[in-house]
RNA sequence: GGGGACUUAGCUCAGUUGGUAGAGCACCUGCUUUGCAAGCAGGGGGUCAGGGGUUCGACCCCCCUAGUCUCCA
């Protein structure tokens, strides 16, 4: 059975039992804190912990998941994969352990002819938590199993739990047999490559109190509203129903995998070090081609940095099964064809994720261009000192600078007759693990409770007016100071205020919050900022200026009418710049995040290169145009299908409800999921400005611009700039710019003639000065006060002409000059005076040292400098003694 | 979030306990020449990423900031 059929079966068999289907979510967790979408429940968190009232009673859903915490063991395996999928059903306070246990039973055992799987009921095992005799009765009742076949585990296999307090409870798996081929009998409990997990059970009956880790910590008590989590590997019911080895064979992989052996010319099942590579790469190519699919591009931090390491691994693998050239543009070709059935989106938006994936394929292959070339030079180091391996250090240095792969410095080193020091090696990456862990650690303690607001939000969310209103009339449903409820909150406190409804917009979409006032009966509370800390519920921090608020008080909410205006103007803005932009650069210059507030737009949209001016000027123009043809805009309702099919763009990493709002500018010009508050015609905005073009980072950039009044501003100060530089300038405008040129070129010319003429003048002393030698010894030794310089280069210069002067002469040049009023002293020296044993920087020494600094340089030419102008008289009768002595 | 490296002419890069910033390619001028990166001679072009500090003196040493590359979480 093809994967897709068993998804399909699944939804369909959950839905006939009364489910409602939730879409997979995206792999970008809605949770800060996970990094992705790293299980099926993770989009139901919310309502399993209880902050966020569950829509629906039942759920189920097939949800894509990635894991890369195990990478190292991908390919290795049957079932370790960077992305999965995972089937579940949900109870939310409705059914339990009974209902939950007959659901699995019948679909995996019912017949194929009614939807199900058919799978033999003699193969399958269950486990469940030591003292759960409830489930084990519902299993023998239900199921019929064999007590031979059900098997207890004590809490570190079978008690879920998050490792924090909240809800917990025991779990109950279901294993399936692969045979006597495959190992042990005996069950999970003696074996558990023979017998697979396929599908855990979590019935969350408890709350736990604190404690450590998985096994150590405290029941408190039943929950009131039990819930029901399982989930159900779809990779591994797929290659145990396809007859496969591993889940890297199934037929949403395989293709890949087959790929990869025919371009290495290489056959699946010949070598398994081959063959590990192979599945890595079909297994990388499947989880980068989802997850940029959701939006995520290669960096060097967070999301980004686990897509750029699948990538790398996979251009590396390439390279180890011997192929060298680019193999990208095949290999997402042949996954997005295994995957488009249960993904249809990764087909339609193929164009853009392959153009991701080959830019960074190049990118890698241009550092492993230049990290070959460091490791040539330190092959070739380590073999001049006779060695024969090459230390840990420069492999690590190799690996965490230039990111040149360890297993790659391995095999060209072997080729080289050389070893590598994998000790010292993996040393070093245990050192930076340790540091960065540590940090990681360091920083975990600032984790937010939210649990103060689940009360409020169970009593529903809050209403926002603000679309049509800037006022309305409100209750105050609670308050909270410090982070806990209160009652009430007086003058000078800081407080958050939660309201039945609001006209105050909360933070999101990009879209600053609101300003403004909230006023009641004897007070009045100054809005700071307004937020939404769960789903639904809007929450105002505020600082109360006079009087004091109550809980259930009365209020008027009244947004600041300047500030809105801006704030539409911003946000429809950001709209306009976005068409703009893709209109331009073309569709792929997707937006990837923004911001907006009062006169200031911000956002960031993939694409590679920095804008040319022009190019910049176009986006401005286009810009302006749609707002000078006074687009209409338009607001629409409908379900996130429907607004795909219109063609309305929804951005990565954002989460929308069952029903959309798509803001419409100049019909099909424009239009963008979005909640944010929108100007009625853009002839509203005014105008845009763009002021900054920028990276954030490979593959992403930023414009900032200024919207409004804002921009007049700027435009306005920077009129007034030309006029003060065309008056410091003395040129009308229009020749502003040629005059400046000319101007440059005028002075550097004419420092060029004065620097010439400088050093002419000083060369036509250089005969009175030869004539000044005095003789010590067989020396000859010139010496002089120059007097003011403007640089060393002159004196230097005028130091170097003397000494040319005398040929083969024993001589030694001692010129002084005085350089922004701190004297310095350049000596130089004749070939037959360093033959006498006079050496330039020795005798810089002893001058600077008289001169209250210090000073150095070869034997033949020195300088040095000093504090004291009036001391150079006595530096010169110091050098005389030094080459008198 | 924590490390490491890099930033020098239009481009690719050198620059040695701190002492006059260089090469190749490209560009301009002249000569020579017209078979594949033509040759020869000459020339222009640099706030050595930005800012601060140490020093008589900083491309070089120290600190801060920005950008780029890279590893770890």
């Amino acid at each position: 059975m093809q994967t897709a059929e068993i998804r399909n079966r699944w939804l369909s068999f959950f839905e006939s039992k009364g489910h409602t289907v939730v879409p997979s979510a995206s792999l970008i967790s809605e949770d800060p804190s996970l990094l992705f979408t790293v299980a099926g429940m993770v989009p139901f968190i919310p309502y399993m912990s209880g902050l966020v009232p569950a829509p629906y009673s039942r759920a189920t859903s097939v949800q894509k998941c990635v894991r890369t915490l195990d990478i190292e063991e991908v390919g290795k395996t049957t079932r370790h994969g960077t992305f999965f999928q995972m089937n579940g059903n949900f109870s939310f306070g409705d059914y339990f352990k009974p209902e939950a246990i007959a659901f699995a039973w019948e679909f995996l055992t019912g017949s194929v002819e009614s939807g199900c799987l058919g799978l033999d009921p003699q193969l399958l095992w269950v486990t469940v938590f030591q003292d759960d005799d409830e489930s084990i009765k519902i299993w023998r009742e239900v199921a019929d199993i064999p007590m031979e076949r059900i098997q207890r585990r004590g809490m570190k296999d079978n008690y879920w739990s998050t490792g924090q307090p909240g809800p917990a409870g025991p779990c109950s798996e279901i294993y399936y047999d692969r045979g006597p081929a495959y190992g042990r009998e005996g069950g999970p409990e003696a074996d558990e490559d023979r017998y697979i997990e396929i599908w855990n059970l979590v019935f969350m009956q408890f709350e736990r109190g604190l404690g450590t880790g998985k096994d150590s910590f405290e029941i408190l008590g039943e929950l009131p509203k039990k819930n029901i989590d399982t989930g159900m590997g779809l990779e591994r019911v797929a290659f145990l129903m396809q007859g496969v080895e591993n889940l890297y064979e199934i037929d949403q992989v395989r293709p890949v995998l087959d790929l990869a052996a025919s371009l290495s010319g290489k056959a699946y099942g010949s070598s398994v070090e081959d063959d590990v590579r192979m599945r890595v790469v079909a297994d990388h190519v499947r989880s980068a081609l989802m997850l940029i699919g959701d939006g995520v591009t290669p960096a060097n931090d967070g999301r980004g940095y686990v897509l750029r390491r699948l990538l790398r691994r996979t251009v590396r693998s390439m390279r180890l099964l011997g192929v060298e050239g680019e193999t990208f543009t095949a290999l997402f070709t042949a996954s997005r064809d295994a995957m488009k059935a249960s993904y249809p989106e990764v087909s339609e938006d193929f164009d853009r994720i392959l153009k991701i994936a080959i830019a960074e394929e190049q990118t890698f292959l241009r550092t492993l261009v230049a990290g070959t070339v460091f490791l040539d030079e330190a092959i070739t180091a380590a073999k001049v000192g006779g060695g024969k391996t090459l230390a840990g250090d420069a492999a690590f240095l190799l690996h965490d600078t230039y990111g040149f792969p360890i297993d790659l410095t391995l095999e060209v080193a072997e080729e080289a007759g050389l070893s590598v020091d994998r000790d010292g090696f993996k040393a070093l990456m245990a050192e930076q693990r340790d540091r960065a862990k540590a940090d990681a650690r360091e920083k975990k303690l600032g984790g937010t409770d939210l649990t103060v607001y689940s009360a409020f939000r169970a009593l529903g969310a809050t209403k926002f007016t603000g679309y049509s209103a800037l006022e309305t009339e409100a209750r105050v449903l609670g308050i909270i100071v410090d982070g806990k409820d209160a009652r009430e909150a007086a003058a000078g406190n800081i407080a958050e205020i939660i309201l039945d409804e609001t006209s105050f917009y909360a933070e999101s979409g990009g879209q600053d919050s609101d300003a403004g006032l909230i006023v009641g009966q004897g007070f009045s509370l100054e809005v700071l900022d307004v937020q939404k800390p769960v789903k639904g519920l809007i929450s105002h921090k505020v600082l109360v200026r006079e009087g004091i608020v109550s809980v259930d008080a009365k209020v008027e909410t009244r947004v600041d009418a300047d500030w809105r205006v801006g704030a539409r103007q911003a946000h429809s803005g950001t709209h306009v710049v976005h068409a703009a932009l893709r209109e331009v650069l073309g569709p792929s210059a997707l937006q990837s995040g923004s911001y907006n507030k009062p006169g200031y737009l911000r956002l960031d949209y993939a694409w590679s290169q920095a804008l040319s001016n022009e190019t910049k000027s176009e986006i401005e123009e286009v810009s302006n145009l749609a707002i000078r043809r006074d687009l209409l805009v338009n607001e629409h309702h409908m379900s996130v299908a429907d607004a795909k099919a219109f063609g309305a763009v929804a951005l990565f990493g954002e989460t929308y409800d069952e029903t959309v709002r798509v803001i419409e500018i100049g019909g099909k010009w424009s239009r963008e999921l979005c909640g944010g508050t929108h100007v009625s015609h853009s002839s509203q905005i005014g105008l845009i400005s763009l002021i900054g073009e920028s990276s954030v980072g490979s593959g992403s950039r930023r414009v900032e611009a200024l919207v409004g009044i804002e921009a007049f501003r700027a435009l306005a100060n920077e009129r007034a700039l030309v006029s003060r530089l065309s008056e410091a300038m003395k040129a009308p405008r229009e020749q502003l710019e040629d005059r400046i040129v000319a101007t440059v070129e005028d002075l550097k010319a004419a420092q060029r003639k004065l620097a010439a003429a400088q050093t002419a003048s000083l060369a036509t002393r250089i005969p009175e000065l030869l004539d000044a030698a005095v003789s010590i010894g067989a020396t000859k030794f010139v010496s002089s006060d120059i007097g003011q310089l403007d640089s060393a280069d002159d004196l230097r210069n005028l130091v170097i002409g003397l000494r040319d002067r005398a040929g083969s002469q024993n001589l030694v040049v001692a010129l002084f000059a005085s350089i922004s009023a701190k004297p310095m002293v350049i000596v130089a020296t004749t070939e037959a005076a360093r033959a006498a044993g006079h050496k330039a920087g020795a005798l810089v020494r002893i001058a600077s040292g008289v001169l209250g600094g210090g000073g150095g340089g070869k034997d033949d030419i020195a300088q040095g400098g000093g504090v004291d102008p009036s001391k150079v008289t006595e530096a010169i009768s110091a050098i005389a003694g030094a080459l008198g002595a």
